[in-house]
DNA sequence: TTAATTTAAAATGTCGACATTATTGCATTG
DNA sequence: CAATGCAATAATGTCGACATTTTAAATTAA
């Protein structure tokens, strides 16, 4: 038996590692806002470490950037804006349709069990009442995931993780205003059936272009909002 | 007139910032070897900081992938391995056939102007008896960088940049396999005209393909050799 | 000699302290 | 009243110190 530990077990990781993770998570969910200044002793209070753990860790978000930085005038969120958001997701659209063009090329039988195992944990969750968005998502985008892993290539899975979570701040606002509309969630089961059939086939063109489209629908519904604005740039 | 500063102008930066430059210079070109253990004194020696700034500045390159932390054991240049390149490499070379593909469709006049411009140097250097490898990888990856810029996406040309950083110590001993070897420059001058020209005829399928191609080389040479067991891993 | 154990040395990760720099609030002036 | 200048308040970035842990060396035992 191999012996497992949970994604957020965090014992043998140091301070900077801990915080990483939480600091991440607050940043992505918007109780940081996107421009606002983090201030040391805000967060040395919030997280229970000294500066050297926090610097460590924003450090990290910097070069993801989830944070800015200036000299002298410490850390903020980095803002954000609908130019960063199309491009953001425009260039997931386009990541999305490599990472599947050559999982259809390369993908195994293993890789087909693990599409249609995701999907039937979202179809599941479908049928819910209760629709918490928090878990719709973490299986929607275990759905994809499952399906992205058939490219085989650990720098790109690693690129698409690193974008998936720039979108987050961004796709969360577009939870919040879809999550009651039954109809965006119905058009999203019928789209990722169509992705299935077209995975199943062998046919990576027909599966390209879902995806393209599957992604930028967020994208596209967020541009005619105002819901950015809320978020000081 | 608009005031530009030098790329390498660090007047305005944190120490960390600082020495996140240098610190990356010396693991690319092999200062400090693959697998390498980082230790803070010698570090502090050499960068004359003191230890937050250093773990700052190792933390940045931690995300970026080119050290390894393991707790309470410090820091460690990422090793290297053949399966690494490989995959890097193909990576990038599917980025870069992203970018180009992009940048076909949506480059306009000022972006065929830099590219020839960029030729331009890259073929006077050609000329030149000694040749430093530094400086021709400099002006080859201006080269593609101008290219590249066409495809007007700052997102995407992040990725290109951190994925030409992590190839970078591969490179390195590539170009050391090569500097003699003068048949290996005019092959890539030959391959930069054919390039050249598909884009400006906006052939982005052939386009794509050369690149595909033109990138890999590097990979497959090294596949060969027996360089990269000098490399501990 | 090899292996195990103890001891000593060195390195890591974190905090508090300090100098420097930015920001805020208040008074002064035009 | 607006704008400017000044003081005091707060925050940043860096270092040295310290407890903890790892690594290396020395010693002992088999």
């Amino acid at each position: 038996m191999i012996k497992t530990r949970p994604v957020n077990d965090t014992r043998g990781d140091n301070s900077a590692l801990k915080v990483v993770g939480d600091l991440k998570q607050d940043i992505l969910t918007g109780y940081f806002k996107p421009g606002e200044k983090l201030k040391m002793p805000r967060l040395k209070e919030r997280y229970q470490v000294g500066v050297s753990p926090l610097r460590e860790a924003l450090s990290q978000l910097l070069i993801e950037q989830l944070v800015v930085v200036e000299n002298q005038r410490g850390f903020k969120v980095h803002p954000v804006s609908r130019e960063e958001m199309r491009d953001i997701y425009a260039t997931r659209a386009e990541i999305e349709a490599l990472c599947i063009g050559l999982a259809v090329e390369r993908g195994d039988d293993e890789w087909e069990a693990g599409i249609l195992a995701a999907a039937h944990t979202m179809h599941k969750f479908g049928d819910m009442v209760d629709k918490d968005p928090q878990e719709w998502e973490r299986r929607h985008q275990a759905f994809h995931t499952a399906i992205a892993q058939g490219c085989n290539s650990p720098t790109l899975l690693q690129v698409r993780r690193s974008l998936y979570e720039k979108a987050s701040r961004y796709r969360n606002l577009w939870l919040k205003k879809n999550m009651a509309n039954s109809n965006v969630f119905d058009a999203n089961q019928k789209e990722h059936q169509q992705l299935i059939d077209a995975l199943l086939a062998g046919d990576g063109e027909q599966a390209r272009e879902l995806i393209r489209q599957h992604l930028l629908s967020p994208s596209r519904a967020l541009e005619k909002t105002s819901g950015l604005e809320e978020l000081a740039d």
